[in-house]
DNA sequence: AAGTGGTCTAGACCACCTG
DNA sequence: AGGTGGTCTAGACCACTTA
């Protein structure tokens, strides 16, 4: 399993109209190897990966360049470094990473874990806006389900989501009613299925019909609607969902860098 | 300007309920001059920093200590490397970066610069509620000024921007009109206030008043609020922001880590 | 050719955690 | 005491830019 040390992507010799990287550096193509191995699960979630010195003699390069590549997956949030202890496969079980993903806050008062109430679940086939959004061949079978969260008795969010339904087999209501902790939580630890980073993208519409009931809001009151597309390694998307957040108490917090 | 290889706050000898960090690295102590520098404009935004054997020279320590500073400052945002040229002040100014605060995308379509309307400015004691956003004391100064930004002839945000008055001392409504760029390049420009990051608050509205007018929509369209507060070094509050936004043809694009 | 940042190495020492 | 990650150093070499 030893590295390289010529460019991974030498340059071809011809130069018609090339623009290719034609270059990278050592501490890259390991935390490539690195990052395939986190895929393959060789450590799952929560575990601890071999110690720096074990990893530099696998690789055969220096420990210096190991903790360059290991550092940088830290910084995207795919481990955690603890002096001391080891460095760990980041994990959405933890407290510390609790809310890496959950952008609403109260207006007042502390962080509180807010109730979960599933309303549905589904398996059928993907819409092809949905299909497409998760990269998959229209017809494939997805899963849907909706689910209410809660602050104080009072709806808060009302998520539809879609997942895969092949990463996911055997998922079923039970088992998400029965989880305690965050969904992110279970999929990792039951299926494998690691969520690395998301993107949404955040709208102003008018509650209507049933959502409205469910959120228990006038017609035409304002929510937001938030669509997230999370992706796992390699930007491979698993998960779509479609929220609808009441903000008279709650705000969607960001920060711009 | 030596640096001291001890720690930078030391750990006390007694132990009553002390949580201190009890221990400063080196190139953090680097990064807080460097910082410190930035903030009082010894580097103007564009230009270039002492090469890395300069400032090692300086502060008495190793290139490589140097550099980790360097690259810790350039991972927030502060300063940008470019190999074979040198370690540059980050700036607004710059296509790189223009779009780095705005997170409004058209639905089809690439991104285009939007046309800005200047609508008003003032002078005016802070209300109270824009003070303390601002760390202001009550019956200080500030500008407001309110804008428009249209995509196509169609108006799609109204900004109301709130600055505090001394460190904006001269800006004038024909300066703001006058100037070609993102306002933040006036900003870092004119006044030597460099924009680093900013929090934002989003929640969803239903529009009223005058500000339906000028954004030309119905009563009770929902709008997304965003408030956003603006931070220069040593996170100084520098700028208040309330933007209504239409959502119809854009969105708010965010990513999750 | 000379100067810049970028990579890689080897070794020493430090801080933190666990037995 | 021994193992883990964190810091600091010194030196060699590479890639990119400019003159």
């Amino acid at each position: 399993m030893a590295v390289s040390h010529v460019p991974a992507v030498p340059g071809p010799d011809h130069a018609l109209g090339d623009v290719s990287p034609a270059f990278s550096p050592l501490y890259q193509q390991i935390k490539a190897l690195l990052t395939r191995s986190l895929s393959l699960s060789e450590w799952k979630a929560g575990e601890a990966l071999p110690s720096e010195p074990e990893l530099a003699q696998r690789f055969k390069v220096s420990q210096g360049t190991v903790r360059k590549a290991l550092d940088a997956l830290a910084a995207e949030g795919l481990l955690v470094r603890r002096q001391g202890k080891g460095t760990f496969v980041a994990t959405h079980a933890e407290e510390r990473v609790q809310y890496r993903f959950l952008r609403l806050m109260p207006d007042q008062g502390p962080r509180v874990a807010m109730q979960r109430r599933f309303l549905d679940f589904n398996r059928l086939r993907a819409p092809a806006d949905i299909a497409r959004a998760l990269s998959l061949s229209s017809g494939d079978s997805v899963l849907q389900l909706r689910r209410l969260l809660l602050a104080d008795e009072q709806p808060v969010v009302l998520d539809d989501i879609w997942l895969p339904a092949k990463p996911f087999k055997g998922l079923t209501a039970e088992r998400l009613s029965a989880y305690r902790g965050p969904m992110y939580g279970l999929f990792e630890a039951e299926f494998g299925v690691q969520m690395i980073r998301a993107e949404e993208k955040i709208r102003a519409v008018a509650a209507a019909g049933a959502e409205a009931d469910l959120l228990r809001v006038q017609p035409l009151t304002p929510l937001l609607l938030v669509e997230r597309r999370s992706l796992t390694y390699a930007d491979r998307p698993v998960e779509l969902r479609r929220g609808l957040y009441r903000t008279e108490a709650h705000y969607y917090r960001n920060e711009l860098n």
